[in-house]
DNA sequence: TCCATTTATTCCTCTAATCGGAATAATGAA
DNA sequence: TTCATTATTCCGATTAGAGGAATAAATGGA
C-alpha cells in the first residue's frame, strides 16, 4: 500500500473525528479506510485510534506520529513543487461543487477548457442541489448562488444573476401577458419552490420592495421540472435566468415582467480558509473567474448592486 | 506504487550511479527500478535522471529534489519510530551475508532464534563464496573470516576460527598418521585452494612461523567437495574448524598434526558506517554476537593472539 | 430496558497494479 | 567494428487493493 496513502487517510481520520467522515471527504469506500490504518498501525506495530462504531479517540502513539504525519506530507507536496521550481504545472485533483443546472450550463465548458490548458489537474465535478459542506465534504472550491451566510469560507464574487419569470408563447397567446405583478394572481403559476416560496413573487417596483402572492396549480421543487411544464405551457415560471437562457434564445420562453424583477443575486466562487491555497486551486480560480463572469454577463443584465430580499441560496 | 517506494529508488539511484547498482542495492530488477523512477517523473512532470544505457546524471529538478527526498524518508523514520517510543520493537528487513558452510553451520540457527524473538523483523541472509560489497550490494552485516583489508566498515570482532588438517580414519589406517609437517609429503593432499594456496602448509613451530610444500593428487576451490574427497578417504585436506565440526564427532574425519596449524583466523561482524545504526541491526549486532562467540567456541580451541602469517579471507 | 440506527470490520469477488523474465535497442569501450 | 552492458518495453502471471454486501457492535433515543 502507497504509505503516504496511509499518512493521508490517517491525518484525515484524525481531522474528521471519525473514518466514515474521513471517508466522505477523501471519496473513499470505509473498507478502503480501515485498511489504510490498519495498514499503518500495523506497520508502527500499535494502535493509532480506539474506536468504535460511535467514538474515536487518537492514542498516545497517534498523537506523536500526527504532528509528523502533517509535516511529512506538507513536506512531499512542498519538495516537489518546488523541485520542479519555476517550469512547475498545477497538477493534482480538484474537487469543485455547484447546482446541477449552473453545473450543466456555464461551469461544464470552463471545467473542460480548463483541463485541456493544464493535462496534470483531474477533477471531480459534483453537481448538487444543496449546500455542500467544504471541509467536510473535501471539496476544493463551490459555486454558490445568493447571499452567502457567515462562514470562514473565502469567497471570491463572479457575477449575478437575475431571477426572472418566463412563459412559453403558446402560453402567453391563450392567456395573455401579464401587465402587472397583480396580473399574476389571474394566471396559472409554477412554483419553483426553490426560488419563489410561500406563492408569493417578491420584485423591485422602481425602488421599492414589493411582492405578490398567487394560487399556483403546480408547486414543485425542481428546477428542470418547473422550466420544462412552463415550455410545455402549463403556466408562468420563475428561474434563474442562465438556467433558461438556451430557451429564450430559442423561443421557446419569453421573459415577462421584466420591469418587476426582484434584485439580482450574487454568485460566488467559496473555498475553505487556508494559509496556502494550492497552486491548482489558485490557477483554477485566475481561470474560471473571468470565463464565469462573462457568461454570466452575456445570460443577464450587468451586474448590478443586489438591494432588498435576499433570495434562497442555491 | 507507494510513493515512498519512488523516492528510496530514487536516493539509491542518485547514490549508486546507475539503475543497475542501484537495483542491485535494493534487491529489485532492472524493469522495477525503472518503473519507479518513471512514476516518480510522471508525478513531478519532470526528468529526475538523463541517462543512456551507459552514463546517468541527475538533472536540477533531481538535484532539487534530492535532498527533501533524503529528509522526507528519514523523518519517516524517524517518526515511526518516536511515536511508538520506548515501546518500540525492532523492526523491518536485514540483509545478512557469510560464506556458506559458516551460514549453514553457525548464522542459520542464531537467525532463526533471533526471528523468533523478534516477529517483526525479517531477513534475507546470502550465502556466497565471494567477499560481497556491502554498500553496493545493500547489505547490513556480513560475517567476514580472515584478516580484514583497511576499509571504513565497523567490524566487531566475535572470535576465531583455526586452521586444521584432516583426513578420514579409513585413510590414516591405510596410509598412516603423519607425525610432523614434512611427513605430509609422503601424503595424498587434497589442496582446498581457498585455505592452502600454492601447494603449501604453513603452520607455527613453537613459536616460530614455518611451512611445507607438497604435491598435491587434487586440487580443488570447493571446501565442501574437499572435505567430501577427504572422508571418501581421499586424502588429506584442510578445512576451518566449524566446517569440519560434525564430520569430527561423528568420527568420519580426524584432526591430524594439532600441533603444527596456522595460527586462528579472527572471525569478525562487519557493517557499513554510519551515524545512527537502525535499531534492528544494534538488536541483532548485541543478539548474535556472544551466540556465534560461544559457537566458535564450541568449535574450536578458545580463541588466541592471531600471529604470523594471515590467511585468505572468507 | 429495548430497539433502531450508525459505523467499524470482515469477507468476497473483480479489476488493476506490479512483478520479473525475455527481448530489444542503444551506448560505450576495446 | 564488434561485443558487452544497461535502460526500456512487452507480456504473462501473481498479488494487491478496490468496493459492495454482510456482520457485529455500540450508542442514543424512546
Amino acid at each position: 500500500m502507497d504509505r503516504l496513502h496511509e499518512l493521508e487517510v490517517f491525518v484525515a481520520v484524525a481531522d474528521a473525528g471519525s473514518f466514515a467522515k474521513a471517508g466522505t471527504r477523501l471519496r473513499l469506500s470505509p473498507p478502503a479506510v480501515t485498511r489504510a490504518i490498519s495498514a499503518l498501525e500495523d506497520r508502527l506495530g500499535a494502535r493509532v485510534f480506539n474506536r468504535t462504531t460511535r467514538s474515536l479517540t487518537i492514542t498516545d502513539v497517534g498523537q506523536r506520529f500526527l504532528e509528523s504525519a502533517r509535516r511529512i506530507l506538507t513536506d512531499l507536496d512542498y519538495a516537489e513543487r518546488e523541485a520542479v521550481g519555476e517550469t512547475a504545472v498545477p497538477n493534482g485533483h480538484l474537487t469543485l461543487t455547484a447546482s446541477v443546472t449552473f453545473g450543466r450550463t456555464a461551469l461544464a465548458p470552463v471545467v473542460c477548457a480548463f483541463l485541456s490548458q493544464h493535462p496534470r489537474v483531474t477533477m471531480s465535478v459534483l453537481l448538487l442541489d444543496r449546500i455542500a459542506n467544504l471541509v467536510e465534504e473535501g471539496i476544493d472550491l463551490a459555486v454558490r448562488i445568493g447571499p452567502l451566510p457567515d462562514s470562514n469560507l473565502v469567497a471570491k464574487k463572479i457575477g449575478t444573476v437575475r431571477r426572472i419569470l418566463v412563459a412559453s408563447p403558446d402560453y402567453l397567446a391563450r392567456r395573455g401577458v401579464p401587465q402587472t405583478p397583480a396580473d399574476l394572481r389571474l394566471h396559472s403559476m409554477i412554483a419553483f419552490t426553490g426560488l419563489m416560496p410561500n406563492r408569493e413573487w417578491r420584485f423591485l417596483d422602481g425602488k421599492k420592495n414589493n411582492s405578490v402572492t398567487f394560487f399556483s396549480r403546480l408547486e414543485i421543487n425542481d428546477a428542470a421540472a418547473s422550466i420544462a411544464a412552463a415550455e410545455m405551457g402549463d403556466g408562468i415560471t420563475v428561474a434563474l435566468s442562465y438556467m433558461v437562457a438556451d430557451q429564450i434564445r430559442d423561443g421557446r420562453l419569453a421573459p415577462i415582467l421584466d420591469n418587476f424583477t426582484p434584485p439580482p443575486v450574487p454568485v460566488h466562487l467559496v473555498y475553505p480558509q487556508s494559509r496556502l491555497v494550492s497552486s491548482k486551486l489558485r490557477a483554477f480560480i485566475d481561470f474560471a473567474a473571468p470565463r464565469l463572469r462573462a457568461t454570466l454577463d452575456s445570460l443577464g443584465l450587468p451586474e448590478t448592486k443586489a438591494l432588498g430580499h435576499p433570495a434562497e441560496g442555491l
